[in-house]
DNA sequence: CATCAACCCTGAGAGC
DNA sequence: TGCTCTCAGGGTTGAT
């Protein structure tokens, strides 16, 4: 399941790919993929549109277009991959973007070289989502769907005093207020149960019941839980491969029953706010 | 504000 | 082999 590593991998890899093409049409294979507007709406608007840039924002890819905003959540197993234009589409393609080469005049074509030849020709953008829970949003500002989220956690305004006072703000188990997107934006299942067990924190202790040193902890896990996955260009489970490797260095998640890495102790798997969550009982403590 | 359950979906894996 | 059943999981929504 992407989390603010793996969309950011994404977003790595597509960009130089993207900036500059055209978008020639769009085909909706899934209605329900479009959350706003309609799909009728959206291949108008979306038509003649030139990619200027593609961005991250907590899990959502944001491709700023000349007169709009492309918003993409890939949900549980939402991918998004480069296809060539004749390739037939496979079963769980539910949007393709048809987008003309980087935009350069008839003049001053450069000859074409093997290396180059791909930028050179039209291309698809292909959003594939098995479970069909990704959603796509084009919109003139990209506030209207990213405007409520909370802060990046790999930006410098997150601080661990910011952190720390908004902790005391609230009386919520810790697990579910981090995947809360209002309150941190990015962090997933997965990153969630590293950090926490980095961070020596049990899932189920009140998020105003941390100490200073605990939040720096918990601040410091944060950061180094997603800068590692983002090295490791996020983890690749399901049946979802990006050649990440992350999944080869959990800690805790998913590894209920083996040696915890620090103390030996077997990993415990508990529900959290409904969600299957990964201790280990002797590091993390209520 | 906090908590909980339902919903959206599919395919993997278990059980028979 | 093939059927049925259960489950996972991010985010939203509505009820308590």
């Amino acid at each position: 399941m992407p989390e603010l590593p793996e969309v950011e991998t994404i977003v790595r890899l597509l960009r130089p790919d993207l900036v500059g093409r055209t978008v020639l049409a769009a085909n909706v294979r899934w209605a329900r993929t479009i959350a706003f507007p309609s799909v009728r709406t959206f291949k108008r608007q979306i038509t003649g549109q030139v990619i200027q840039g593609v961005t991250r924002r907590a899990k959502f890819l944001h491709l700023q277009l000349s007169t709009a905003e492309l918003l993409i959540h890939l949900r549980m197993s939402g991918d998004l991959a480069l296809k060539q234009p004749g390739a037939r589409p496979s079963k769980h393609d539910r949007l393709i973007l048809l987008l003309a080469p980087a935009g350069r005049s008839a003049s001053s074509q450069a000859p074409s070289t093997p290396a180059s030849a791909a930028r050179d020709s039209i291309i698809n953008l292909v959003f594939n989502d098995t479970r069909k829970f990704g959603r796509v949003w084009l919109t003139k500002d990209a506030r209207d769907v990213t405007g409520r989220l909370g802060p990046e956690p790999l930006e410098r305004r997150f601080t661990v005093r910011r952190l720390y006072l908004a902790l005391h703000a609230r009386h919520r188990q810790l697990k579910p207020l981090l995947l809360d997107q209002t309150f941190i934006a990015g962090l997933g299942n997965i990153y969630t149960d590293e950090a926490l067990h980095m961070a020596r924190l049990h899932p189920l202790a009140r998020a105003d019941s941390l100490t200073e040193r605990q939040a720096r902890r918990l601040h410091a896990a944060i950061r180094t839980t997603l800068r590692e996955g983002i090295r490791r260009n996020g983890a690749s489970i399901d049946w979802v491969y990006r050649g990440g490797d992350f999944q080869n260095h959990f800690r805790v998640y998913d590894r209920a029953g083996k040696p915890c890495p620090v103390c030996a102790t077997k990993i415990k798997r508990l529900i959290v706010g409904q969600r299957g969550t990964h201790i280990c009982p002797h590091c993390q403590k209520v």
